[in-house]
Formats: structure tokens, C-alpha cells, sequence
DNA sequence: CTGTTAGCGCATTCAC
DNA sequence: GTGAATGCGCTAACAG
């Protein structure tokens, strides 16, 4: 099998590479029926342009890279299918990199991407990261926008969801379902999402009179097993009446807890979790979850990048997409 | 910024480029402190090659392609996990596809390698997909595994689980703890691990000498709503007293019928579903599992696959990968 | 040990 | 409308 490059074609036409290379790109100025030729032979041999030569020569890659904390958790997986879905209809290749919520791996792969590996970057920081040097520097280079796991600054294009309120509006919810002593387990604190979710919860909290009780604030940026124990303890120290959990990982965790204690769940021990449906929809219907439309959070990020590399005329903005309360323990 | 490529390298030091490159490739050729100056020098100035420019020059790309069926989907998650993890050991970049299940975007994709864009494809078939050419096709060209879903012809590298023991020595468990009327719920039924997996049911049934019940045998390769309604319709006529369903999925679903039809497991009907550890800790632990290492599996697959491109003398062979039976319903 | 040069495949400028 | 020639950044063959 001989490669079937553009020199390939121009020789079995008779015409010249660079005829050939514009009639393939529908320059205006070639002869219809030369255009017709060489895309027919294009056709018959299966011609496809070698992207390596292309993008050298072109210095763009028409890839873009997607850096993910992990993959093993419903939110990413949903998200990469709406990144996927826009890049693909741009013709878009995407390049996957998973960071472990390692703040070092992170560094290293958008310090990578400097290179003209990729057009474009779109992120979800992982737990670890404090710093957002590595972000502006590349930022200088090429568009990145950050989704779900953003940085604070405005600066920085981000695609979030509503983190305060939903925080805010479940905390509220489990108040008026008559809890009083409600926990919360905090992760991500380092992020932005984790700080607006945990004030969320302490701002409803003190409008609704309850009073602040930091022993029921549960910092579980810990170790997978770790978490388990501190949350098993903390809940039979600290009796709590309703829970809310602000990543899925420790929902479900709180919910086997509460199975070990014997906690009935909604009747002793309401819980609430950021969470999605794929996940809520495998659990025991008694948790009620705040759900992020991560499909939509991905197609929305992917939207404002491409708006950037199509160089389209529109100013992008960030985007906040609210996400929704849904409940499961009506029996209660 | 202006641009640090190696010839930037060159003149700031008064080498020449071809010096340089061979230093930065460290060539046994160069003086020591030659190759420190350039080292020095490229990393102040944070040097990257292109990879555009050495893809192209060496007809190689240092990337590899992975499609997958879905993403929403615990087990190629996990997958994806070990296949990064090998492939950036090797200092390769993974991009990824997702067909939906469609065997025509599959085509699509699968035909859109073949310009060395990857140096090699590790894939898992969609559930539509039952022609080989375009795999055979572009495995002419470069090393293709599959994984999970692979075809069943001796001629394609395969990487796979024992789905026939595994099949077989559920319906066995269940028939052990009782059971005789064992309701199949098939899926993937055009793929070699669909058939299999059948058969290991099928197989196990008779050895037991327990009537071959076709009615038992639900075909649940449809959409998603109506597989529920199937299953329940189905629970409801033929009354079984356990089930084995053949993916992850449907196991859920079915969890979800019995829950609906008021039928308590373990003790009305026993569930034994493929399914994997992540997935199976959410949900209540009555269900049995046959559970795939995933992770595992992506990294034996990746594996396997840079024993081709780093052209090690060893012959790969294909790889079946054992799976566990993982009980749950102990209560019973 | 180092420099000069050709060429990977493509898009584009400049001639005609 | 078409062809010849150049260069994107890099590696390797050849020369010294």
C-alpha cells in the first residue's frame, strides 16, 4: 500500500501539487471540472490530508486538549460526551488528560500544551491546586476556559454551575423539612466551587437562626478509606438530623455510613448531595441531590472555546448554569 | 513571546541546529559541556519541539487513538484510566472517540486514522457493529487492539474477560443457591462477548438439567425506556426466581423492577448482573456481581499495544483477563 | 565532535 | 487558472 499523499494525486492528474492542494480547499479560482477531478481521485484513493504537515504548516493542530481530574466520577464522563460532541462537529480531535487530582500532574500537562500540541484547553482544576500561574502563563498562548472545578479570578473564562445558591437552597430545604442539626462535609476547599458551596451552607444556616456549630462542619479532603471512618464518627458524636455533602464521593460514603449505623434514611437522617442523575439514579431514592447538567457544563465550555478559536466576532463570557434540586424523600 | 524553536537555540549559542538537535536528543556524539549549554539554554527558555515537526519528519505521531462505545458507562471510565496511565508512561498523548453505539460513526472514525494522525488504535466495538473491515482495513497500516468488545476472529489482538466461565459460573451460583428459573437478560448479542456470555448460561442450564426456557431469555438490545418496561413485563409474566444479566445496565434496571414489582432481593429473586466494583458500591448490597477489573484491562490492552510500537521482540498475544464473582446476598 | 543540507506533506506567494 | 518555489520545525545522512 503506497501513501496517498498530494504529490500522489498531482502525478496521476498531470497537474501540479499545488493545483491539486487548491482545488481539495475549494480555492475560488480553479476550474470546476479540475476541482471535480481531483476530488474524484481524492475519493478513489481514500485521500486524507496528513494533519502533522498541515498543522506545521498551518500552526494550528485543530486539537484541543481536555485536563480532568478523573474520569472514574459520573460528572466528567457525562461532561467529556458534550466536549466530545462539540469538537467533533468542528472537527476538532480531542486529547484527554487525567490529573488524579494531582496539583503536580496538572502543572505539568498545561506546561506541556505550550508547544502547538493543542488550539485550545479546557480544564476542571484539580482538588490540589492553589495556584493559577500555570493557567495564565498558557493562557498568554491560547485560549483556556476553565469548567465546574474554576478559579476565582476574572481574569479567567469559566463555566460553572451555581454553587452558592444550590448550596444555599438545599441547606434551606433540609431546614424546612425540620432538621436542625445539619452537617456538612466539605471538600474541594481549596476551589472555588468548595469555598461557595460551604458559604452557602453557613449563610442559610445563620438567616434561618439555626445556631453555627463548627463541629458539624466535617473537612473531608482526606484519604478515600479515611473519609469513611471520620464520617462514621462524626455522625454518631455529633447526632446529626440531616446531612449535606458537597461532592457525590462523600454522599454516597454518608449513605453507607448512615446503612451501618442503622440510621433509617430520610426518616433519622436526611441527606443531600451534590450529585448527578446517573449516580441518583443507582442509589436508594431517599437522597435528594443537587444534580449539575455536567452534558450541557461540557457543551457550554466547549461552545465558548470554539467561539474563540473560530475567531468569531462575539465577546465570550463566562457562564453560570444552574443546576437542580431534585428530591427523593417526599415519603418523609 | 516570540517563538523558541531549535533554531532560536542555535543562534543564541552559536551552534548550529543540527548541534543542537542532537545534544537536546542526546547523541553519543557531543561534547558533555556542548550538551549542557543546550540543556541550560532550553530549559530557560522553557524549549518544547513540535510535535508537528517531528510527527512529520519521523512518520510518526507519539499519539494514540482509543474509541470507546460511551463514556457515561463505570467501565470504560475505568479503562480509560489505565490506558492514560500506560500510554503517558510511554510519553504518548491519548485521543479519544466516542461512537454513541453507532457502528457508523465507528467506520467514520476508525477510517480517519489511516493518515497517521495515530500510531495505534485501541478500541472496544459498538453494540451496532458487525462488519470487521475497517478494522482489518486500518490494522494494515498500524497496531489495533481490541478490548472488552472485540471481534472474535483469531486474526485481531483481543484483550478480553472470561465471559464465557464468568456467564457460566453465575448461572451456577444462582442454581446452587436454589434457583430455577433463571431469566437471562441479553445484550450486546452481535458481539463475540454477547454470544458468550449467552452461552455460558445457556451451557450451565442444561449441565444442570434444568428445562431451556426460551421465554426466559429477554432480548434487551433496545432503548433505554423500553428495556424497562420489557424486563418488568417479563418479570411479571414468567415469575423467575433469579436473573443474570449480561451487562451492567440492565442489572440496574432490573434492580429497579424488582423494586417497583415489590419483589425483595435476595430473597424473592436473586440478581446476579456484569457490572464492576464503583457501580455495585452504590447500589444496595443484594446485588451479585460479576465484576470486570477494568482498569486492569485498559492497561493490559495499552500494554500490549506499545509492545507493537516500541517493536520489543516479544510476539503479543491476545489476553483474557479473569473477572470475579462477587457475592452480596449472603443473606439469603 | 560539529556543520551543511535535504526532505517529511502541505499551503501559499509569486510568476506566467 | 495553473505551476514553480519557499518554508513551517525538525531529524538524519553526509561531509569534514
Amino acid at each position: 500500500m503506497e501513501k496517498v499523499n498530494i504529490q500522489r494525486l498531482a502525478d496521476e492528474l498531470n497537474l501540479s501539487i499545488a493545483t491539486v492542494s487548491r482545488a481539495l480547499r475549494d480555492s475560488y479560482q480553479i476550474r470546476p471540472e479540475t476541482r471535480k477531478k481531483v476530488w474524484d481521485l481524492a475519493k478513489k484513493l481514500n485521500y486524507q490530508p496528513n494533519p502533522f504537515a498541515s498543522g506545521l504548516r498551518e500552526q494550528k493542530s485543530k486539537n484541543i486538549a481536555v485536563i480532568f481530574p478523573e474520569l472514574a466520577n459520573n460528572f466528567f464522563s457525562l461532561a467529556i460526551n458534550g466536549i466530545e460532541e462539540i469538537a467533533r462537529q468542528k472537527g476538532y480531535q480531542v486529547l484527554i488528560y487525567l490529573t488524579h487530582e494531582s496539583a503536580e500532574n496538572e502543572t505539568g500537562f498545561v506546561n506541556s500544551l505550550a508547544n502547538g500540541r493543542v488550539d485550545g484547553l479546557l480544564i476542571s482544576l484539580s482538588s490540589e491546586t492553589g495556584n493559577y500561574d500555570h493557567i495564565r502563563e498558557l493562557n498568554k498562548r491560547l485560549p483556556v476556559i476553565l469548567f465546574d472545578r474554576v478559579c476565582e479570578s476574572a481574569d479567567m473564562l469559566n463555566v460553572t454551575t451555581d454553587d452558592y445558591d444550590s448550596s444555599y437552597k438545599a441547606t434551606i430545604h433540609l431546614i424546612e423539612k425540620g432538621c436542625k442539626r445539619i452537617m456538612y462535609l466539605l471538600a474541594l476547599k481549596n476551589l472555588s466551587a468548595g469555598k461557595l458551596r460551604l458559604k452557602g451552607y453557613t449563610d442559610a444556616i445563620i438567616h434561618s437562626n439555626l445556631p453555627a456549630n463548627e463541629n458539624l462542619i466535617i473537612d473531608c479532603d482526606k484519604d478515600e478509606k479515611e473519609n469513611y471512618t471520620l464520617i462514621k464518627e462524626a455522625v454518631a458524636a455529633q447526632q446529626p438530623d440531616g446531612i449535606l455533602s458537597s461532592i457525590e464521593k462523600l454522599g454516597i460514603v454518608c449513605y453507607h455510613v448512615a446503612r451501618d449505623l442503622q440510621l433509617s434514611v430520610p426518616k433519622h437522617l436526611k441527606i443531600v448531595s451534590f450529585s448527578n442523575l446517573e449516580t441518583a439514579s443507582l442509589l436508594n431514592p431517599s437522597l435528594t441531590t443537587i444534580t449539575q447538567p455536567a452534558f450541557d457544563i461540557g457543551k457550554e465550555a466547549a461552545n465558548i472555546l470554539f467561539q474563540l478559536l473560530d475567531k468569531k466576532k462575539v465577546i465570550p463570557e463566562s457562564k453560570i448554569i444552574t443546576s437542580m434540586l431534585i428530591e427523593r424523600d417526599s415519603t418523609s
